[in-house]
DNA sequence: CATGAATGAGCATTCATTCAT
DNA sequence: GATGAATGAATGCTCATTCAT
């Protein structure tokens, strides 16, 4: 019997060195802005983090907008399939906005692992402020999954587009106050978002007809 | 009886185009701000954007951080009466609600139509979320609004950093829909976040004893 | 009587000390790129050679490319009025070649002068061996120049465009030759340049029907 | 009695890869060369022409000068046993001028045969001259025979630099311009340089006693 | 005070060259 | 001997800041 072989393990030293490199900027990357900020963040910066030369950064990237698009869609890659179970699992309008929440606010937290352990004064970025291409995309899906979860519920005539903007707005800005707190605690941003948002929209709907 | 001499007329000359040039810095940046977002914008474009020499710019700033800062204030100096009526007259966390999101609606809106009328960007060159002095500041008033006005109507002991935060979030968020709708209508913003945040509220008290 | 003023000495400090620079930028980039060769040659080179900052470049040319541009429309700008002076002149083809070769090589000589003396291992590049559109301008001047005065002479059959190139082509090659040799001999090589034309003309003339 | 053997069928596999590999780099070269000019030419853009790796330059070359070198040794090692048979054949200087002007004007239109079919600007990009490896080499060639040739014909006394200067830029200028001419004509060319020169030489051979 | 040219530190980027695989 | 990623010195260029006029 043959021993399954990983990925990693079919590469040779340099495949695996190369894919390394890449990761090592990239988290290099991820800590700098965080920590100073994105607009802040010079290449130099970046690669100061890692223990590469200078001219490396260009093996991987163009530009740090490029680094920037890579980790954004990085985060994205890895929050969808989260976002796709909540929207399968969901069996009504609360059990959708606490699992949708806890799915942001846990990403979020885990995402700032390392910077807040590194004690970032600057709040996460990536994920968080950014309007990505990508990211515009997680919103359209959960604005898009509310409508269908709202529908179901004969909530359908309500300002769906407010409603999401403003149940996106709120788990921004209370991400970035849960990332400040010690200990950071989703759980408890999840039950405070969801149950806001919950009566919000029920106070809409009651007050619509 | 002394005649009330208007500032403009007690200065001399000299004081006057000192006063000008102040304004036309202030004026020039807010404008550049919006165009391309504060971190993205150099005290070249700042002062290419006035008729003056860039060696007279730091006969009145130090700084681009000392730009922003005197726009801020000066945001704060015209919003700040505004506000200050708004919490005057408020009776209850109903009528502040209502009339701290008017108050933030209406000024965003007007705040930007010199951006919606140029077809600035305003925001979000490419992904980064830029704040303006003005919002930034504006949001910060709010805040600590609110914290007063929660603990005067007994509410103090619900997470009025979290409160604030949705409120605020929500605020922002919205605003940018607000801002794409044409007719841009602050009213319906202010009636939906209003009455959305009021439920909220009342649904952390109501669980929270 | 009111003394005539010179333009140099109507100017304010500031005004002389911007000639002056651009000026020495010029010259040390002639200097350069007769020492190292054009393409060698670097901006830094350029303004190490001067006792200006390396800004201050770019206050006056954006690139190397430019700065040859400026050097080489200098030339030609002080080339063409000679030229224009042996076109006046000339009585016959004979007279029209000598002063035609002894403008070339003279000022050639005139324009190297400093490289000389500094010992430019280089041969000069300004002038000789660069197709610039204005020494492409020249050239064609130089060449209608001909076609005239042979078709005066009864010469127009002849191929003007080789006896052009040959000619342009002699000035070239010898020029280089010229400038290394001590003395720098322009009357030497005017002699020998034209007289050699005039009989491979002739020759040609002779053959011809 | 031994067989002829070819070199490549004396070498074993490997040896032939690497004359092959050789051979790739010196012909992607002199197509960069004549693309792009050699100055502005890097070694990236030779390797990049070819389907080798980078460092497998450095196996058969220091520099990009060696290239050229080699370039040259190339085009002397093909054009020599033309000037050889040149040399050999002249049996005064008229016979000499008309083969050499012909060797150069038919291995000129032959050398720029691709890149017209290709259509390389072969010299020229903007301004400056570039001599490819090729006519750098074959114009020193004829050079040095020319002073040969001259000395046998008892014409010694005369400037034999300047004369071989005058040829030889009256070759590459007209080379110039044949090369621009539909159909490429070397012969006329040929006839053209040849007569010109002669005359020019009797004459000053006359001149000069 | 206004001016705007000079400054030079700082950053992005390229590229010849090396070297582990 | 081929590979191609890593290296880092070198270069072009920007921009906040100063200062003589």
């Amino acid at each position: 019997m043959t021993a399954t072989i990983e990925p990693e393990v079919r590469m040779g030293k340099r495949a695996r060195a190369k894919e390394a490199n890449r990761k090592a900027i990239l988290e290099a990357a991820r800590v700098v802005f965080a920590r100073i900020g994105y607009e802040a963040t010079n290449i130099r910066d970046i690669i100061r983090e890692t223990d590469l030369a200078s001219g490396t950064f260009y093996n991987y990237f163009k530009s740090k907008e490029e680094v920037f698009e890579a980790l954004a869609n990085d985060s994205v890659a890895r929050f969808r399939p989260l976002l796709q179970k909540v929207r399968e699992e969901a069996k009504d309008l609360e059990s959708y906005l606490y699992a949708a929440f806890s799915a942001y606010f846990t990403f979020l937290a885990e995402e700032n692992d390392d910077a807040i352990q590194g004690g970032a004064p600057h709040m996460s970025l990536i994920g968080v402020r950014v309007d990505t291409p990508e990211m515009q995309t997680v919103s359209e899906e959960i604005a898009a999954d509310l409508e269908i979860v709202m529908d179901k519920v004969g909530l359908g005539k309500l300002d769906i587009d407010y409603i999401t903007a403003a149940a996106i707005g709120m788990a921004r800005e209370m991400g970035d106050h849960m990332l400040q707190r010690r200990p950071v605690d989703p759980k408890g941003a999840t039950e405070f978002a969801a149950k806001f948002t919950l009566a919000g929209i029920e106070e809409l709907a009651k007050s619509s007809h």
